[in-house]
DNA sequence: CGTCATTAGTTATCATGATAACCAATGGAG
DNA sequence: CTCCATTGGTTATCATGATAACTAATGACG
């Protein structure tokens, strides 16, 4: 993601508003400030995961497996449906995990398309690692941006 | 961009937080909110774009050039300090938008290296064309969310 | 004036997002 | 049981983000 360097003044935007006729000018400008804001948190998250041979993706895939209660695997297309990303790069993403030794793969016995994926032992103390580290930073950022 | 379908509740996030020691559970949440509201307006936005023919980079790369106060024209590398993007990104786009008939290109006269980027006409017709719809959907997205 | 660090733009390569189209297994309806 | 729409996963292809490394022009400085 990325966005302006410099959002547009609150003037600037009510000249555009008033030109085009539609539009809000306080929530367009709150808009605005959201999208920039988030743009500069996602920069910062992924360089943190970055660091630690993660993405923002791989990061949520292992979230989305930890969190579920009563379970400790998750199928393909359930991740999909906790995840808004599409098939295919899940798909990758999932590929690339199994191959790095984050994700392990075990056959569906009730489902023979199907398979469970569950967090490896490396990945899981890996995510403890980070995650003081992920919340740090959020909070951080959060704290200091107005 | 893309996030999570289903935020963590605030008690989940406060397990987490109170596990690993970290973070302001407050501060945490509304990010989380943040980047997936921000997430959601992209979402449209690009769908907006893709509809006429446009990108959200393309998009902002007629802004930057059609607000500045003044000129009608910009050079690449200060089209690249005002988006926060890569420079051959933004080599690849502009020319894109050249080839499109978007954008014009017209050598400085001052640096043989250099050149000035223009609105093409028929951009700035669909600038305007497309400005109102943009500001009323940040507007209407702004409003339905909570 | 000649040297050389800086600047403008470009190219090569890779990572990661999307859609479309596909195969194989499943499972409900006749 | 058979048919066939649905579901789980995969593949192919493309769009668009990044970094690294390059060329050529500029311009400050000895």
């Amino acid at each position: 993601m990325f966005f302006l360097e410099e959002l547009p003044t609150h003037r600037m935007i009510e000249r555009y508003v008033e030109e085009t006729g539609s539009g809000n000018t306080e929530r367009i400008g709150d808009a605005l400030a959201m999208l920039r804001k988030a743009s500069m948190l996602v920069r910062k998250l992924d360089a943190y995961f970055q660091k630690h041979g993660l993405s923002q993706l791989r990061f949520l895939v292992l979230i989305v497996i930890d969190r579920e209660p009563d379970r400790h695997s998750l199928r393909q297309s359930e991740i999909l449906e906790r995840l808004d990303v599409s098939k295919p790069v899940l798909h990758r993403t999932v590929a690339a995990m199994i191959a790095a030794g984050h994700l392990e793969r075990v056959d569906d016995p009730h489902d023979a398309r199907a398979h469970q994926l569950s967090i490896a032992t490396d990945a899981r103390n890996l995510l403890q690692e980070i995650l003081p580290g992920y919340f740090e930073l959020i909070t951080q950022f959060m704290e200091n941006q107005t």
